[in-house]
RNA sequence: GGGGGAAUGUCCCGAGCGGCAAAGGGGGCGGACUGUAAAUCCGCUGGCAUCGCCUUCGCAGGUUCGAGUCCUGCUUCCCCCA
């Protein structure tokens, strides 16, 4: 469906109205089939996760939102865990095969990513409660000429090969496996599977998903005659036209023992002013009349939407409380230059300390640099601070002499800051 | 099966007469300017260490004082012939 069909499109139910609104509609495979069904009943729908990190990343948040949208329009959300697929592995966005996991991996990662749905969803067994399945359950019970003669038949190479996770491969002359070439008809055979056990009427997830979403309606239509629903949601990217999701440190995590509830909270307080509206739709819950108002805030008032982005994101997440206190740490940083004690805080040794120890080496073992031939061009480049005074010098000798009200605080450019306590 | 070509700084793209830590982009990081923004400008972008040392050009060997560069074998990809 075309932009100016989704924009003239009036929608029945609730849950296609929000999604709109909101700006999570990229593609429907038919808008208007689903817009009535889930204006008569409740529709069963689901996002799959592929279990290849011990977390979920910021690119996963907007189908997870998008899973909660379904919910609070009375829908009921299902969270496929990948424990089958990702023993094969979805070649789409990879130019080159990735290593495989164990099994063992493969459980670890899921029973980690599992905990943040509790954030984002209700689980239960009522109506439109959520539940988590994991695709192994089935997948791994399929004899190899069993899965070929009750799937294969339905699947052309012709049609495979013009998948763009498909053709990327083939296009940069990287092999591509047949191990992972499979992957798609094990996405089919999920959504197939889901809609048998358990009605699912519709899957989600973002664009670079729509073919393997396709593939499984089709099957479902083929195999059982029956129409189901294809939804992806826009590539999210910044307005300058970046990949979403890249800090200094690395991808943003979701899980806090990756990433803190206050760096998170940066993260969205670093949003670029012409994106603050529209991520404020996704990945907040506030009303739309509220949102219009705080995008429209002009100069450098767009900083308290900003907060208040942060704030309800971070909320969302890790707590109310977490959010407040990660945006007080943040005020005090930044706007009166004060150092909080809830700043991210690394230990040292007090017995090196009395000695002394080269700044570079005490910068690259509190992360703020990835060596320290990183941490000396840092310092060079004027982007090392010690207790908020530039040190050119990354040679120099950090002492006890430089501990100020119990710690030493270190910042690697402006924005990542960490206090070093000696014990 | 035969013939020809390709693989480069482990983020990507891409130059590279036998002396190369290896041109140039993009991206990323830092600085300046601002509003913890964008745009723009400047700098940095293999590791360890005080001259210096170590590790990198698909993989494994070889020739050479010296190899990304030459030779042999292997892997993967592209093109032509069968």
């Amino acid at each position: 469906m075309s932009e100016t069909d989704l924009a003239s499109f009036k929608p029945k139910s609730d849950f296609i109205r929000v999604m709109i609104e909101r700006g999570y509609v990229h593609q429907c495979s038919d808008i208007e089939a689903l817009d009535k069904a889930a204006s008569e009943g409740v529709v069963t729908a689901y996002v799959g996760y592929d279990a290849t990190a011990t977390s979920l990343h910021i690119g996963n948040l907007i189908s997870v939102m998008m899973l909660r949208r379904l919910q609070q329009a009375g829908h009921r959300p299902i969270v496929v865990m990948g424990g089958g697929t990702t023993k094969v592995g979805d070649p789409s966005g990879k130019d080159t095969q990735r290593q495989m996991l164990t099994e063992a991996d493969i459980q670890a990662n899921i029973d980690s990513i599992k905990v943040v749905f509790d954030r984002f969803l209700n689980f239960g067994s009522g109506k439109s409660d959520a539940f988590i399945v994991d695709n192994d359950e089935w997948l791994s019970k399929f004899g190899y000429i069993q899965f070929l003669r009750d799937f294969g038949p339905h699947f052309t190479i012709n049609r495979m090969l013009t998948f763009e996770s498909v053709k990327l491969r083939l296009d940069r002359e990287q092999p591509l496996s047949f191990l992972e070439f499979n992957y798609m008809l094990m996405q089919a055979v999920d959504f197939l599977e889901l809609q048998r056990r358990h009605g699912c009427l519709l899957q989600m997830g973002g664009s670079d998903q729509w073919g393997n979403i396709i593939n499984g309606v089709d099957l479902i239509r083929r195999v059982e005659a029956k129409q189901a629903f294809a939804l992806t949601t826009p590539l999210l990217t910044t307005a300058s036209g970046a990949k979403m999701g890249k800090t200094a440190s690395g991808a943003v995590w979701l899980n806090e023992d990756r990433m803190s509830p206050y760096d998170y909270w940066q993260f969205w307080r670093n949003t670029e002013d012409a994106d603050v509206g529209r991520f404020l739709k996704l990945f907040t819950d506030l009303p739309l009349e509220e949102i219009a108002r705080l995008e429209a805030l002009p100069g450098a008032q767009i900083n308290d939407a900003k907060k208040v982005l942060a704030d309800e994101a971070t909320a969302l997440l890790h707590g109310r409380d977490a959010a407040t206190t990660a945006r007080a740490t943040a005020e005090a940083a930044f706007e009166q230059g004060v150092t909080s004690a809830d700043l991210p805080t690394l230990e040292t040794s007090r017995a090196d300390l009395e000695t002394g120890v080269p700044l570079a080496n005490l910068v690259a073992d509190a992360g703020l640099a990835s060596s320290r031939g990183e941490a000396r061009r840092l310092a060079q480049g004027g982007g090392l601070k010690v207790n908020d005074k530039p040190e050119p010098d990354a040679g120099r000798l950090v002492t006890l002499a430089d501990v100020i009200d119990g710690a030493i605080k270190l910042a690697a450019g402006k924005k990542k800051i960490v206090l070093l306590k000696p014990t």
